[in-house]
RNA sequence: GUGGUUGUAGCUCAGUUGGUUAGAGCGCUUGAUUGUGGUUCAAGAGGUCGCCGGUUCGAGCCCGGUCUUCCACCCCA
């Protein structure tokens, strides 16, 4: 029976423009990656659960997608843990595998089970879908691309300054001007955790930091005490809410601020290097601006943490996050291996650049020349000038069939082919093609002898 | 996961307190147009009203469930 076909939530299908649209921001990040000196690699969709599971605190568990093994499943489920209806233990027997979350996990386990192939300082790029079972909405799919470069085996600040400076010239030449890198550290969020007596709810007291922009100082206070955060080291934080002035000047308030505190001491001499360096070396077209409130992304990042906002007037999450982690592949039995990446989101990048229009109008044209078929004699003349266009790099083609002529320049019409190619009997007889301008809607003849002369009008 | 929202022709949307045969614009097909698309004119095709169930003499409209869309929260690219 024909059942309606559909979509599972949060997919998409890509049209052909929208294909050639996201292609042309991948080939721009893809480009600038290997400027930089990132290397491609790829990993499997799915990895084992155990890899993925865990890494993401106990939300990401739950937006993890899981594969359900094949075969007799249930039948190898023993009968304590089926009737138990305990849905993780069971899911623990029944699903071995599990969609990839994000490219960084995949990365790390790449890392170490590569580890004597090799060659550190190493830096990789990885363009891929991730999959995450969330609630769609604005900018947010359960399918969507990351574009990951991450540097790991050396732990130089300069790498954040590197990375930063490839935001700006990807952003640059997507044509986002004024996009805002955000800047923070882990060590400092760490240091005034520390300060303010809170050690031990660091992720709390930093979650709810970072909605500062969002719900307001009054609601920041106020869940932070939900959390369990006393009132007096709530009041010690409070200089936090209301910083403001230049990133100098709010690094000097911070430096007072955490002077007590030697982890928070050095993240603030982290930020300062990279901010000093990142403006001797000037950006193209962003800004890098310190924010102290930016917690979000994942824990397990030890140092720098980035995230790039959209633009002022689009309404949209970032575009691009990433940080430093120097522990991660120590998950997987690989210590002391720092690493730092930065990430482009790919569907969000098409949706801001799509409302602001700035993909160039060349993408959408598809065909540059149509060829009307006349019938089964002309259609070899015709597929000779076709070749021959084609082998000089212009995007030609014939018409398949001998349909009416009506139907086939509509088709050219509608496909927006600029120049339509006539090669009928008349044309056969005395060796000619009639060139056709769809937009002026004028008509050029030339010699089949010397089709060249028709290149140098394209 | 919580709360709200949406679904009618290929697309964008009308559709009255529940009442015969569900409409429009655009698009599509055919013709005016036997070598010419866009403009015009004429004709035509196209819908189990997301799906399942319920209430009713009668449901696109009311009720329940479910899927989907979008939005907020959580979290995040």
């Amino acid at each position: 029976m024909a059942q309606k076909p559909s979509l599972p939530k949060g997919t998409r299908d890509f049209s052909p423009t929208e294909v050639f649209k996201r292609n042309y921001i991948t080939e721009v990040i893809k480009k600038h990656f290997e400027r930089y000196g990132f290397l491609p690699i790829e990993t499997p969709s799915f990895e084992n659960s155990e890899t993925l599971l865990g890494k993401y605190g106990e939300e990401g568990d739950r937006l993890i997608f899981r594969i359900l093994n094949s075969g007799d499943f249930i039948g190898a489920v023993d009968e304590q843990t089926y009737r138990s209806k305990d849905a993780s233990a069971l899911a623990g027997k029944i699903s071995e595998k599990a969609l990839r979350y994000d490219l960084t996990v995949p990365f790390a386990r790449y890392v170490v089970m590569h580890r004597n192939d090799i060659d550190f300082p190493f830096k990789r790029y990885q363009i891929q879908p991730v999959w995450r079972a969330d609630r769609p909405q604005k900018g947010r799919f359960r399918e969507f691309y990351q574009c990951d470069a991450d540097v790991v085996g050396a732990n130089s600040l300069l790498q954040e300054v590197e990375l930063i400076q490839l935001y700006d010239t990807v952003f640059t030449e997507l044509g986002l001007a004024g996009v805002q890198i955000k800047l923070n550290n882990r060590k400092v969020l760490s240091g005034l955790a520390e300060i303010i007596g809170a050690k031990d709810l660091l992720v709390d007291f930093t979650v709810a930091l970072d909605k500062l922009d969002k719900i307001g100082v009054e609601g920041v206070k106020t869940e932070m005490l939900a959390k369990g955060i006393p009132a007096s080291a709530i009041a010690l934080a409070s200089p936090l809410f209301s910083l403001h002035g230049t990133n100098i000047e709010q690094l000097e308030a911070l430096k007072s601020l955490l002077k007590e505190s030697e982890e928070g001491s050095k993240g603030i001499a982290e930020l300062e290097f990279i901010r000093s360096t990142v403006e001797a070396l000037g950006l193209k077209s962003s800004r890098l601006s310190i924010d102290v409130t930016l917690a979000r992304g994942l824990n397990y990042y030890t140092g720098a943490i980035f995230e790039v906002a959209s633009p002022e007037e689009v309404q949209m999450g970032s575009i691009g996050g990433g940080g430093r982690y120097d522990d991660l592949t120590g998950i997987f039995g690989m210590k002391d291996v720092s690493g730092v990446g930065i990430s482009f989101g790919l569907d969000r990048i098409y949706l801001v650049m799509e409302e602001l229009g700035l993909f160039p109008e060349s993408l959408e044209r598809s065909l540059d020349v149509l060829c009307v078929n006349f019938g089964p004699k002309e259609a070899i003349t015709a597929l000779k000038l076709v070749s021959f266009l084609r082998n000089a790099a212009i995007k030609a083609d014939l018409y398949p069939t001998d349909a009416k002529m009506q139907k086939q320049l509509k088709y050219a019409h509608n496909r927006q082919v600029p120049y339509v190619i006539l090669i009928g009997e008349e044309e056969l007889e005395n060796r000619s093609f009639v060139v056709k301008n769809m937009k002026a809607g004028s008509q050029t003849t030339y010699s089949l002898d010397r089709p060249e002369e028709f290149l140098q009008l394209l």
